[in-house]
DNA sequence: CTTGACTCTGGTCTATACTCCAGACTTTAT
DNA sequence: ATAAAGTCTGGAGTATAGACCAGAGTCAAG
């Protein structure tokens, strides 16, 4: 089990993110000790980071939190719901994926065009990149 | 050429937004009106449109900003320079990717695993279909 | 030629996601 | 045993990215 401090460490975050998290019930801490210090376990870990994971793909910590609550069992009544609302994150997610294929490709292109790469200037800004895509 | 109310429709954004983007140096509108209206060209739309791409996948308006302002020619003395921010961002830009498509897979799992799928459901958490992943 | 829709500037307000104390208690190292 | 380092709760402060509003000017249609 490790303390606050160490699974911040761990993780690469503050302490008092853990606890900003904790105050919004992404995270609860799976035990404390008699005098009242947080102690996580692996699973905590593993929490975190999808927590980050997520965060860093541009979701919310409020749809992080509704996608950690989701919990699905084959003859659960409101099963079509939640597939509704992960398949439309599905798309959500696929969308970020296209844009961040061609950003890339822009930054690569300026990246090659830079320093005596073959691609002629004008194309050496970032806008000018992202017109090199599209034709 | 479009006023603001028309680029802030044709981009899915609010007039106010682009007017924020503006104090903070993301875009400037090419002309302006004798009374003072802002005014559109092609070029600031292809530009809005990069700011909402990167936007979408997670840039700060701040380093969207460094991004749009980069201009490389080949014997630019800070060319390095240049090229080793872009490289940087290329390195953030392909973890994101690698976090997004985790992500997706999760939530593709998910959503094979409700309401009749195949996967048993202990994978049918956001978490237990990530732990699905890391097998 | 006026009425309604649009735009201007400047300012305040809001939500999100933290960070940074303060004052008190606990644990660890020497 | 004591000092340093870590943790607790609660609350205030900060950065980002806008939203919203007021009061005044502008434009387009009937």
């Amino acid at each position: 089990m490790l303390k606050i401090g160490e699974l911040a460490e761990l993780a690469g975050i503050s302490r008092d993110a853990l606890r900003f998290y904790e105050k919004h019930g992404l995270i609860t801490p799976t035990a404390r000790t008699d005098s009242g210090y947080r102690l996580y376990s692996t699973s905590d870990v593993l929490r975190i980071r999808f927590i980050l994971s997520a965060k860093e793909v541009g979701f919310t910590l409020n749809e992080i939190h509704q996608l950690l609550e989701l919990e699905v069992t084959k003859d659960d009544k409101s099963c079509q719901d939640v597939k509704q609302f992960v398949d439309n994150k599905i798309q959500v997610v696929n969308q970020r994926l296209t844009e961040i294929k061609k950003i890339k490709q822009s930054l690569q292109t300026l990246s090659n065009a830079c320093c005596g790469g073959d691609e002629p200037a004008t194309h050496c800004t970032i806008l000018g990149a992202l017109s090199v895509q599209n034709r």
